[in-house]
DNA sequence: CTGTTAGCGCGTTCAA
DNA sequence: TTGAACGCGCTAACAG
């Protein structure tokens, strides 16, 4: 293993000299004595030791981002997002996965505390449990209380810097922007009843109708994940309820919901109109386009590495809006359709059975 | 930042002695020492300094790993199960993305090794480029001579630990079992010219076409990734080849080729059939569902990191084969077609144009 | 502009 | 079983 030391001894400088040519310092060195280390430097091969750095600056370079699920393409974008980021910043980044789980996420937290991670990067719904919010917290404040920052993407739950996707407001807007095609009779997937994020969705999807004079729709709740949807759907379909059109409250529920439908003859959006939430990238290639709400995913990978970077005055937060992108998978239904519903289609799928 | 030194000092005991306590060594504490130490230590809000860790000890808990792209299924699934093994080793995983750029790839290795990493794990096709390669090997060999270790998933070039997919004789298995369902004539979405996974899969399908008899297909070369084979399969439409079946190097790139042929009227697998390679997680809603060859990915990711940190002799080659997923994107053809193919749909669009 | 030196936080001999 | 002291590789005063 070649140090700084050997590089010294095998330019002929000292220590210092060497450090200051090979390592971004302020001060200056005579080009004689620059090119001598640089050459040496080369010839054996040296590689700087970023832990010692680390230990001798108090400031290490590398960012921690904690995911639920790398093969979840939200958190895949949002990661990808956050290391092209971290990337222009000379910082590497340090992937820790929760799946789905709080306690898991709290031990990393303290993982990433120990490998003096400059800052830690949150992603991922919080969930409706103050014992786990609180210890969380309480990881965070050992965490930063060492000098650490911390960002948020999701609820701003954390006294820490949040980018804060407009989950209900986003849904809110779907809502309206579906209504305006016709549909009057809804169902939603509305995901577990314990996270934030689906809540905050399903809760504006219903603000919409209810703002529209609409009726309530149908609720199912299940998984935030494929699996989930699809569950979610196979049941909706058993009860059979008089609608025209489904909200997924994120896309890859809806990709779940999809298949079920089609594995029993249900047709999307001939026989029944869906939408999701994020507008992941794998949407691209989907057979109906579908429906949702885009979230700048990777955008707000870089938001929140920049905010943990950049530290200010107290706890801000980013809200970012979604933007309603409306595809094949909902149907234009009859624009004089009355707000009963009457003259909508009814799947007889759905009404039969 | 509370230090060991400070542990001790509120316990009343030495620095050696809370070390001892705190970190896994293999010397005896006694239980009242051992209490008074975890309680301060609690009390303080003590994490361990991984980074001084590593310097005292000279080996680090962080491994290197090295993707092309985490927007790719494939590289976002592998990543996953190198986590997942890093993980049950209690050791961190530090990503990093070349965005299929060899220099970046080499930058990654000298990043990793100052990082100090235990192993890097490189994943991704090799390109035919022997410059590159030579540098990346001299790369390689400035940090295994520091100590690290190197695992690769692809082609066994860098003289390390591989786990390398049989890419060449799942191709030609997929193949035979395409031409067993009676297609005579095909297509292939080569990808591009220098690298070598996509070069070994099509080499593979031809040499199975060859072994049976049939004609060179029809090659098509483009990018490596969805775009690429969308590009490819709107190429192909417009030659308006005589062929039944398409076969696209990888998944992702039978995806673009999917959309290319929808958006063009050609209906898969009615008017043409279409295989990938990988079966990457995506295919799962994807319909028609697509005809591949299983890569472990996962399985591959965990393999390659246990590779890397459980050092033998020599560098040892994991073979790992494809499985041919038969599914419905490729249509199964009167078993009576002759070789020449007379009998064998041939769809209108292909031939008029 | 260059060199000397004192830590950074921790593991680990060695001695008690 | 416990403690004292050295060193891991490097940076950042400080001195020259």
């Amino acid at each position: 293993m070649v140090t700084l030391e050997d590089v010294a001894r095998h330019a002929g400088v000292s220590l210092a000299t060497a450090s200051r040519v090979l390592n971004g310092s302020s001060r200056q060195v005579g080009a004689a004595l620059r090119a001598r280390v640089e050459a040496s430097a080369a010839e054996l091969g040296y590689r700087v030791d970023a832990t010692a750095q680390t230990l001798a600056r108090g400031a290490s370079n590398v960012v921690g981002l904690i995911i639920q699920d790398l093969s979840d393409a939200y958190f895949a974008t949002i990661a990808d997002g956050a290391i092209r980021a971290a990337d222009l910043h000379g910082m590497v980044v340090t992937l820790g996965t929760t799946y789905r789980d709080p306690e898991r996420e709290i031990a990393l937290v303290a993982t990433l505390a120990a490998q003096r991670a400059r800052a830690v990067l949150i992603t991922g719904s919080r969930v409706a449990d103050d014992h786990m919010l609180g210890r969380l917290r309480a990881e965070l404040d050992v965490y930063r209380s060492s000098g650490g920052r911390v960002a948020v993407i999701g609820q701003d739950l954390l006294d820490a810097d949040t980018v804060a996707p407009r989950n209900r407001e986003g849904a809110r807007e779907l809502a309206h922007a579906i209504v305006r095609r016709g549909h009057r009779r809804f169902a939603v997937l509305a995901g577990p009843v314990h996270l934030y994020t689906a809540v905050d969705r399903a809760a504006g999807f219903l603000d919409g109708l209810a703002e529209l004079g609409l009726p309530e729709p149908v609720v199912v709740h299940g998984g935030f994940d494929r699996d989930g949807g699809h569950a979610a759907a196979a049941e909706l379909l058993e009860m059979a309820p008089d609608v025209t059109c489904v909200f997924a409250v994120n896309d890859v529920m809806a990709l779940g919901a999809l298949a079920a439908f089609r594995s029993r003859g249900v047709e999307v959006p001939r026989d029944l109109s869906l939408a999701g939430f994020d507008d992941i990238p794998t949407l691209h290639d989907v057979v109906p386009a579908l429906t949702t709400v885009r979230l700048p995913l990777s955008r707000m990978g870089e938001l929140a590495l920049d905010l943990a970077l950049c530290p200010q005055g107290g706890p801000r937060v980013e809200p970012v809006a979604g933007q309603v992108m409306f595809r094949h998978s909902v149907a234009v239904l009859g624009s004089a359709a009355p707000a009963d519903g009457s003259a909508a289609a009814v799947p007889p799928s759905l009404t039969a059975s």
